[in-house]
DNA sequence: GACTGATTAAATCAAGTGATTGATTTTTTC
DNA sequence: GAAAAAATCAATCACTTGATTTAATCAGTC
């Protein structure tokens, strides 16, 4: 009766239940180990294995493992998505015709991400996102892609706009450093953490607080005024 | 006469030699597929077939996967670190006692990198540095972290002494995107330059200036002085 | 109580992985 | 020019990968 196993109909079952059927039992447990070892990392095998369901399941639920990480992707970008378009239309409002804020953009963007960290499932997730983000597969990177695409512009637009100071060519290359800076903290892998001792641990809000700050200095750092045309 | 291919001693080794004996064949192929694909995405395979040598050689000269790896680290890393330290032994000899430049600091430990996109190969082994810094598998990110380590420790004490303004907390976590800024910039897998268009096309020193205008000014802004002890 | 469509199970496929072997060739050294 | 060392070769090992196939099981409905 203790035993946990197969014929998964009165135990196993009623617990995995309360999580939910099969499919959804793929994707956490997907999720938790796509996080782990990336996508490539973790296997079909393994993550059946963490799910306890058979190895065809995958193939019947999500057709392919690309499937199964869009399933993933799906899941969760897309609330996200919604707070970050809500947030961005609502500076665009504001600000009319105006230069928006810069630190109002950055913090749309980036605080329902950061926040979401502490949701259920949410820092296995930022995870995988940083990781697939500079995956050198990329057809992964094609899965990122589609998911932010469309909100991704729209903060680009409007940050572009906060930013009258800078030329197009300034502004192209501090972008990489918004994107790289996020990425690199929802990756975390303490490598930081280890360079300053064991210092830094409290990972909460001070993040944000900092990825906001730096972010927002960096922006607003005047230009050269002499690189490009504008 | 003219066909490429095995018995690969006069032909192709005269023009093999030019390049250099086997091994450095394949540690130059070793670094474009790893660069292409990733570690894990290279396989042996598809190396030996680049450097155009036998399937052994490679566990004959470096042992395993891992010794390719590091050698390839090895030959790039050490010109590079040595440049980093006389750069920063000069600020600290410089400054003495007194609180070093921000954007002298972050220039000496920056510059050496990014300069060496230019050099022969070294686009690639940035593109490899970069996604091995985050690779899931922790004997990657290893490799990393040897050839990386003593300098960046070194980095790191000198920049906190330039930030006197800032927490252990906060300076904690505006490394993270210094790293990341790096990071993500020598990956560069053309998602930013996407979203803006094209107008993004002229790597060179912009992207070393941008970087450091954005980090420095990052780095200089204020802190709470509200968070920890200091 | 058989029928139907959805789900699960077990077994297996073809391809690719890093690594190793033992023999052979080439180069060096005396 | 023989002995020793260095390098190269073809063949293969044991294993893992994503994917597929075929058969069994289950619910719900008429």
């Amino acid at each position: 009766m203790a035993q946990t196993g197969h014929r998964a109909s009165a135990d196993a079952a009623s617990s995995a239940a309360e999580v939910g059927e099969a499919k959804t039992r793929i994707l956490l447990a997907a999720e938790r180990l796509f996080a782990e070892h990336g996508y490539s990392g973790a296997s079909l095998r393994s993550i059946m294995a963490a799910a306890e369901v058979n190895t065809a399941s995958i193939h019947y639920y999500f057709r392919h493992k690309e499937g199964l990480l869009r399933a993933i992707f799906e899941m969760r970008v897309a609330p996200m998505n919604e707070e970050r378009q809500e947030r961005l239309a609502a500076i665009e409002q504001q600000s009319g015709d105006g230069t928006p804020e810069v630190d109002a953009v950055l913090r749309a963007f980036i605080e329902p991400a950061i926040r979401r960290t502490r949701a259920q499932g949410g820092q296995a997730f930022n995870r995988i996102s940083a990781l697939c983000s500079v995956d050198p597969d990329p057809a992964v990177r094609q899965v990122v892609f589609d998911s932010y695409d469309t909100v991704s512009r729209h903060f680009t637009a409007l940050l572009r706009k906060a930013c009258p100071h800078l030329t197009d060519e300034e502004f192209y290359w501090r972008q990489h450093c918004i994107y790289g800076s996020m990425m690199y903290m929802r990756t975390d892998n303490g490598r930081v953490a280890y360079l300053l001792g064991d210092r830094g641990a409290g990972h909460s809000d001070t993040a944000l607080q900092q990825l906001l700050v730096f972010l927002t200095a960096g922006m607003k750092a005047p230009g050269d005024g002499a690189v490009a045309g504008a």
